[in-house]
DNA sequence: TGTACATCAGTGAACGCGCGTTCACTGATGTAC
DNA sequence: TGTACATCAGTGAACGCGCGTTCACTGATGTAC
């Protein structure tokens, strides 16, 4: 049945691409095996390395991949609430139950932040790359939020708030799902910290 | 040369928990072997199970000894410092360059944070139990410190500010020592946010 | 207190298993003429 | 456009390795008399 069409062949790598954005995420990038991981993208494991180096390097694309993913729908939503409070819409809906629950789709840095330590320095340096992108677009909606009010806010000081809101939505979700299973009552009250980050978002 | 004292044995099991705590913090639960850990701990791997019924057990033996140390640390800081402003002493030392560095010594919340939502219901049970410990810890201070100033804080909302307070502070410090290999002036980034927290704390 | 024996902590080899990676093979695709 | 052939994506078995766990064995400890 080999060999396929280059069109098919990059199908093909972006199902894996894809498969393992879900799994790693889900699962935890140590505990997703090459095997599971074509599996789930309808291959079998043998052919993963004709489209990659090693898993490293797939993990380091993945990374890129599922930032710019959710850069771009933190970019939408920003958009979309021009006119509102667009960062108590983010808070709102980074810290929801929706968020909480689909671990395979959502925000990298949270699913992701606790494998980064041990993972290669490629890795790390993607991580980083996408944190970097959150923190800049945390911190230029907080200067335009303040000028929108007439305020003409430093820099600086723009930076360090979006460190802090991103740090805190970050701990939240994390630690929401650490407890999820066995504690679901203490899982809601980290979700339910919104309602006090977005009233600070607000002021 | 076996068998051994019954003390002799205790002191063996006692180093095995010891071993493993600094080992998981470290380098994470799923990436320590039973023979790394019996290896540090100066016995050979055979023996682990006369200590323990399964690696899960001793996970779970683990994150409670873990949060009892830590939580012990905790109360001596806040009773040293009664006088002054004990929380935002808390939040200087958690925000530390030297927490961040030593992973395998440091708050248990955030070195196993990550790797808690794919451990077993026990290992996460005794997490949540840790990490109410704490939450515990914080409220009652957040009351006493309102209490000195004259107020009489609602629980519920003192509740809440401890819940913010932690997930800021477990936030930080993962995403600090996520990029620090890497990016440590990213890394720095997170810590220098304890300025804004320990005003906050002191409001 | 002294003796005889059962217990059991530590040892290190072995179990089956799944990991990341390699490889010989197949046969349709892409290419050179 | 048609033919001949090199390329190479997918297959599935195999590699060495380390995992968690089990096991037969050893011999000092703990115990019963």
């Amino acid at each position: 049945m080999p060999r396929i069409t280059q069109t098919e062949k990059a199908h093909n790598r972006q199902r894996i691409v894809d498969a393992a954005s879900r799994l790693f995420r889900c699962r935890g990038i140590d505990a997703v095996g090459i095997a599971d991981l074509m599996k789930a993208a309808g291959l079998t494991h043998g052919g993963f390395y004709n489209h990659f180096a090693s898993k490293d390097a797939l993990v380091t694309e993945v990374c890129d991949a599922a930032f710019a993913d959710s850069l771009g729908l933190l970019a939408d939503l920003l958009c979309q609430d021009a006119e509102g409070e667009p960062l108590a819409r983010v808070v709102d809906d980074y810290l929801s139950p929706a968020h909480r629950d689909a671990v395979d789709g959502g925000c990298p840095s949270a699913s992701l932040v606790g494998g980064v330590r041990i993972q290669s320095d490629q890795v790390q340096a993607a991580y980083a790359r996408g944190v970097e992108g959150y923190l800049t677009g945390f911190a230029d909606q907080i200067t335009r939020d303040a000028a929108r009010n007439g305020q003409d806010l430093d820099p600086a000081e723009a930076r360090h708030q979006a460190v802090r809101l991103f740090s805190e939505l970050v701990g939240a979700m994390v630690l929401s799902r650490a407890v999820r299973r066995v504690e679901p009552t203490l899982s809601d009250e980290f979700l339910r910290l919104a309602e006090y980050t977005r009233t600070a978002a607000r002021a």
